[in-house]
DNA sequence: TTGTATGCGTTATCAA
DNA sequence: TTGATAACGCATACAA
């Protein structure tokens, strides 16, 4: 007979542990952080405490090899900002190296294709994932989340402007977002406020629009159609919108963009106009991207916690997978999180003026 | 006595069937697949040959279960332009699916820090993972470099321009893709080409303006000094550098930027100065980031092949952290990858020239 | 140099 | 509704 010889250092916790501590069996605990539904009520809550109190996490491996599965979820991608990307990238990565699960990136092509096509996608992307995270605009695609919801796979939306009916949603406060940003401009003394539309058919777009307007009507600033512009939160729209703004008879002292990549924009076309950011003309852009800091003067604008969003987004993810695997079915929810204002350097108090009004 | 149950399809190759087929033990299996030295030759290659046969791939959940760690590598990236970044993301992500190894992605700042908060990081980076992709500009920062090598984490760079010493490295031969594209213009009828240079602390930048000078001397075209601008790979120099070049007295019917971004850049300068993007002026750009096709026209530009490229890192990478556990010293390698000039609609024959000359 | 016997942390199966 | 136990596929310790 020889020795068990130990083999870790056990640092970790592990089932057994939280299962003694609950005073249940292993097994037990098992179905618990699996969701089923075959555990009493009460016993569940002994074994929720007893997990919190030890600060119980599953070992992804042990998972994986025992189920003979890994949680796989897609990201999907489809007109990439390469800034927006990227941060979303970023974001997700985080959130799937914290659960251990995998993180599968496809690019979405011809969702607007729609049909036969889409439909045979998502039949191979639901044997590659069990979950989809779809970003904008992808969560607005109709035929995508038609193809989605005929295969059978949990999906979340994240970032978008108004939740799916039917999925799950991660986002902010698009309206109240925008109108923070304007009335964070209407403070610095701005009376001349521009503004750039972002995709007109991304629900996100009117949500930041709306903020806008109202946030003027709140501090009782006149709003000039002329000095709105239509774009689709790409750089180039965004340069023509701001050519247009520009070329106005009378200049805006401040332009909201929708989106960072149009800010930038404003800020390139008004550089060429000699124009000084932030001296002659603020910007203020939305989304926080990594571009916000590149460019020079760097961009005032309005943060998405994406990171965590992300993270939230994926285990909503793995929590409809697990249910779907057990055939229960999941309520769609609904997270919304807090922005937040950032405050760099291309925006400040128009010429000539002192500074405040609140 | 119960019968046992099988709870697998038995659909997986497992390494009782390499073992089995090469006639051996299942461990030494797992010491081949492991890199041990202690193996004799001949019983190497059955196994190797077993395993190539039944295609045999090392089942990731059961390896980070037994060995209590699953492979992770780090992604540091610093400075990055969002489509370069959103590209190598991609890459890397994909790359580390197939292995089956976590992506662990942080920003590195204060590379030039140096000194003591370097080697804390680096220490802290030696914890969190087994090794560690450097993409530029960060495989050629000394304070970096030394940092990492004081932690003896195994390090390959990605998209160098020229090896480190003593650390291996996945790249292309950025002076022949110059030399290439550069061909392209001449053979397009181009003779009066404009270049503008990349960060002067990346060795890639150096080559590609070799390529470009060889490949003008090669055809017998003259160079000329005052079409060549400084730049540092961001919009922003990019901007400045084509508004130099532009005002020349006589101005470049082609202009090569070392990278997208800065090829980006020129056509925006060009459209301002209202000059028609391939009509009066070629722009080509270089690595084939997701901005080539989200500007208008395409960017005609170099591909680096970056997914293949960071799998190879990868491989590498894993293959250095099984040596180092093993206490073997590794030999750096230098991979070469072929790159592939991508032709869209920014380059055409300059105005009033009859196409080829070949 | 190679092989044997466990152990890793979890889930699936089956019985209570 | 709960529990006991056998997989899961591989690596480590130790023996041969």
């Amino acid at each position: 007979m020889r020795k068990p010889v130990r083999r870790r250092a056990a640092a970790l916790v592990t089932i057994d542990q939280v299962a003694h501590r609950a005073g249940v069996s292993l097994m037990t605990v098992s179905r618990v952080t699996n969701g089923h539904e075959c555990v009493r009520e009460r016993t569940r809550e002994r074994v929720m405490r007893a997990i919190r109190e030890l600060n119980y996490k599953p070992n992804p491996a042990a998972r994986a090899l025992a189920a003979a599965r890994a949680d796989r979820i897609a990201l999907l991608y489809a007109n990439p900002s390469a800034g927006y990307l990227s941060e979303l990238l970023l974001g997700t990565l985080d959130g799937a190296g914290l659960t251990g699960c995998q993180l599968v990136v496809q690019k979405w092509e011809g969702a607007d294709g729609g049909g036969e096509r889409a439909r045979a996608r998502a039949r191979q992307l639901a044997r590659d994932a069990d979950g989809v995270l779809l970003p904008p605009p992808l969560c607005e695609s109709q035929p995508l989340t038609a193809a989605l919801e005929g295969v059978q796979v949990p999906c979340v939306a994240i970032a978008a402007g108004l939740a799916t009916p039917g999925m799950s949603c991660v986002r902010i406060d698009n309206r109240r977002a925008a109108h923070d940003m304007t009335t964070h401009l209407i403070r610095l003394g701005h009376r001349a406020m521009g503004f750039i539309k972002g995709d007109p058919n991304q629900s996100a777009s009117a949500q930041r629009f709306e903020g806008f307007r109202h946030a003027l009507a709140d501090a009782g600033v006149p709003f000039n159609e002329a000095w709105v512009a239509a774009g689709d939160f790409s750089y180039r729209s965004g340069l023509r919108a701001a050519e247009h703004l520009l070329a106005a008879r009378i200049r805006p002292t401040a332009i909201f963009a929708s989106n960072d990549d149009m800010a930038h924009a404003v800020i390139s076309v008004a550089q060429r106009r000699r124009l000084s950011v932030p001296r002659d003309l603020s910007v203020a852009g939305f989304d926080d991207t990594l571009m916000a800091t590149t460019v020079f003067p760097e961009l005032t604008t309005v943060r998405q916690p994406i990171a965590p969003m992300s993270q939230e987004a994926i285990a909503l993810l793995l929590e409809a997978t697990r249910r779907k695997r057990l055939n229960l079915d999941a309520e769609p929810e609904d997270r919304l999180f807090e922005h937040e204002l950032i405050e760099r350097d291309s925006c400040a108090p128009p010429r000539g003026a002192s500074s405040a009004t609140s």
